[in-house]
DNA sequence: CTAGGGTTAG
């Protein structure tokens, strides 16, 4: 091989030929003569190879050419070719990638791109642990991390509490990592905490005032940076967040001025806003005003969240209209759109009919989900069909489901609020039989059962007992509690459990205060009602 | 990168 010049081998008939006989060795060494030629030659020789003639290269060669394009600054190529070659390497490669990258090409001065756009897409393709190691390796390496790669990190995290931990380290921060950090905390259920974030971080641009925050847009004209619909669609989803519906309005304003057509997500946000606000009516008109624009062939969503605005607000009759509406018009509805009116149906108690959209989406081959299981299971609780709701989880047990605790919660809660304390702890047990871990929605449903069945020493028990699977008791556990040695008026347990939560740093609620009040009526030790009041305002309980 | 569905306390 080594015989033949490397031109006429490219561009002689000897090349189909000998493809199949080509070692990794071969190209390694062709490559690297190459390279010394003409760089460009051997990234053409390296995808020639590749991608038609299927060739599979050695790591080295992989990396080679990466570095290449990297110092040409062909971030598109170079992108397309480390996706592939992470996806050959699967996850657990990030070790042997990360010798091989600081033994071979550190004099490079393009290897830093190439560990970051490496960090960057295998964060991304959720090759966590992978991500994580190659981070810390360029730490060691005191290479710099982009904001990019960071927020992909930051989004495998959101749904965790590392996330802050993530966000600590980014030094640049750009609105892609706020939004992350918003999206995350909602996430969490923390919506509080994502109002509370906006306001306090450096984010200021956008909750200022909507005068800043469009300017701000506009700044980005001036130096070049053409906000988009995207960069406008995130600024509506914060004011959304903040409960701002017009700042919605005026945010799609702005974007018809600067001659941006808002598409159909800029559109959902604002229909999300009037649904939230319980402006049914007013969404009704804005999704009517989005299908007569042609948006109907894009997405179910806009159709699912008027859908959850009517089952939430009891208007079942219309959600169906609207459910056949789309489908009529050739919107197949997916499993969120069937989860939300199976819901809405189980609400009302019209079990039937929620079955019979159960069956149809099955039969669509639309394989039902903890969620949509999850709404028939609290529809028939709520009913007080408690043999019912057991009955339909044991058959997804012996079906070979595995169900998820919020499922067994919805039960075992079922159980508490009818009172049936010895059913839940059985329901418990089973629990811990199968090897789930319980939450603490658990043991608050257990406490409440206790509570109920006015066995308050049980429920104090259970209390302890959730540290003991390494739960934290939360606000409710704590508020539930509370509540049951109010009724009574034994005001000094009141007065311990509330020492005990700030000593474990538990946020009380406005729940939690008003339970502490009722007990100091009932217990009829009301001069101590204002010092409570002044605490609460100086605590600032949520909800 | 931006839009939709589930459990617990007064």
């Amino acid at each position: 091989m080594k015989k033949i010049g490397f031109r006429e081998f490219l561009h002689g008939n000897h090349f189909r030929g000998l493809v199949s006989d080509l070692s990794q060795f071969h190209v390694e060494e062709i490559m690297g003569e190459l390279m010394s030629e003409s760089p460009d030659l051997s990234v053409w020789f390296f995808k020639e190879l590749k991608y038609v003639y299927g060739f599979r290269h050695s790591r080295f060669s992989a990396l080679l050419v990466s570095h290449v394009l990297a110092g040409q600054r062909r971030f598109k190529e170079l992108q397309v070719i480390l996706e592939q070659f992470l996806q050959e390497e699967g996850s657990g490669s990030a070790s042997l990638l990360c010798e091989l990258l600081s033994k071979s090409f550190r004099e490079w001065d393009s290897t830093g791109v190439v560990w970051d756009m490496l960090l960057f897409l295998s964060s991304r393709y959720k090759m966590v642990d992978d991500s994580l190691y190659i981070l810390e390796r360029m730490k060691d390496l005191n290479l710099n991390v982009s904001t990019q790669a960071y927020n992909s990190i930051l989004y495998n995290f959101r749904e965790t509490y590392k996330m802050w931990d993530v966000y600590k380290e980014i030094d640049a921060k750009n609105e892609h990592t706020y939004s992350t950090v918003v999206d995350g905390l909602c996430r969490q259920q923390k919506v509080e905490d994502a109002v509370l974030f906006l306001r306090n971080s450096e984010w200021k641009d956008m909750v200022g005032s909507i005068e800043e925050a469009l300017e701000f847009a506009g700044d980005m004209n001036k130096h070049g940076v053409e906000p988009d619909t995207v960069t406008y669609n995130i600024l509506a989803k914060g004011f959304h967040l903040l409960g701002m519906i017009s700042w919605v309005w005026e945010v799609i304003q702005q974007m018809l001025d600067k001659g941006l057509r808002p598409d159909v997500i800029t559109y959902t946000i604002l229909l999300c806003g009037h649904c939230q606000l319980g402006n049914i009516d007013k969404g009704l008109r804005l999704l009517k005003d989005m299908l007569s624009r042609g948006f109907e062939l894009n997405s179910v969503i806009p159709c699912s969240v008027m859908l959850s605005g009517l089952c939430k607000t009891g208007r079942i009759g219309e959600a169906l209209s609207l459910f056949y509406e789309m489908k009529a018009n050739g919107l197949r509805p997916d499993l969120v759109a069937y989860s939300i009116v199976i819901h809405g149906l189980c609400r009302l108690g019209e079990f039937d009919m929620a079955v019979w959209l159960y069956d149809e989406m099955c039969s669509k081959r639309i394989i039902p989900n903890s969620r949509t299981l999850g709404a028939i299971l609290l529809g028939l609780c709520q009913k007080g069909m408690l043999l019912e709701a057991r009955a339909f989880l044991d058959s997804l047990v012996s079906t070979g489901c595995t169900l998820d605790i919020i499922l067994y919660n919805i039960v075992i809660d079922g159980y508490a609020k009818s009172g049936c304390i010895e059913e839940a702890l059985d329901l418990f047990k089973v629990v811990i039989e199968r090897g789930i871990t319980p939450s603490v929605a658990t043991f608050n449903s257990l406490i409440y059962g206790y509570c109920k069945t006015r066995n308050i020493a049980e429920a104090r028990k259970t209390l302890d007992v959730i540290t003991l699977y390494g739960l934290v008791p939360s606000a409710v556990s704590y508020t539930t509690l509370m509540n049951a040695y109010a009724n009574c008026g034994n005001t000094h347990s009141v007065d311990q459990l509330r020492w005990e939560m700030r000593a474990k740093g538990i946020q009380p609620t406005s729940f939690t205060y008003s339970v502490i009040i009722k007990g100091l009526c009932i217990g009829r030790k009301l001069e101590k009602c204002n010092q409570v009041l002044r605490d609460m305002i100086s605590e600032g309980a949520g909800c």
